[in-house]
DNA sequence: CGGCATCCCCCGGGATACTG
DNA sequence: CAGTATCCCGGGGGATGCCG
């Protein structure tokens, strides 16, 4: 197999974009210690609505990168968690989440640079 | 600073977005080995338009990932080169590819088991 | 509580054509 | 060659309302 993500209908190329989501990075961040509720993922995660999470949530299910647990008590209570191979995308979910917030600052700085200098310099 | 990227309005949250753009993280993933022309990613990057390779180009000069030169020779060139900053993403984003070409059987067979079973099994 | 269905709006982004 | 400008469409995604 090629695997080439170049290829715009290789599903190396489809897996990249379902990495690349910003609510599925956020939802296996939040699964890192431990499963976790819908309402309780609804909540750490801000600006997520109930209709992307549902859906975020059952697109990582469908990949097979978290399951869903539904526990047959009243009031219904469904847990998420990391698969295997949520777990072994972890760290570099993980990665990203410490590279964004190490270089964020200098991200926000080029920016202004960039917005404060005219157009054609 | 906080840089918490579950934040709706945290910057971390933007760099996020940013990463995770599949345009970006190819742009990037083509210029790991040096500079390139505007075409020469053209080409590379199987399906994107003049339009968004040119406005991920934009973004990602403008975060500071990559430098833009213009040669002022005819016809006109213009090489996209990454940063210190850009290289420092380089890592992650190679991983990312691999990552995506590692468990890409993964998740096809993943997703053949879920549409393969009845909905509420 | 944890959804799914529906409606609807907005804009991301592709296609096409033109310019320096 | 390396864009920019314009048009236009489809669907991403928010809001709301209803079930188990």
């Amino acid at each position: 197999m090629d695997a080439d993500v170049y290829a715009k209908d290789c599903p190396s190329r489809q897996v990249l974009d379902r990495i690349g989501d910003t609510w599925s990075v956020l939802v296996v961040l939040t699964l890192a210690r431990g499963p976790r509720r819908y309402t309780e993922l609804a909540t750490k995660i801000e600006g997520v609505s109930p209709k992307m999470l549902t859906q975020t949530l059952r697109a990582l299910e469908r990949d097979g990168l978290i399951t869903r647990t539904v526990h047959a008590v009243v009031p219904p209570r469904v847990d998420y968690e990391l698969t295997k191979l949520g777990i072994s995308l972890l760290d570099l979910v993980d990665a990203l989440e410490g590279w964004a917030q190490t270089h964020m600052g200098d991200v926000i700085e080029a920016r202004a640079a960039y917005d404060g200098r005219p157009p054609q310099a």
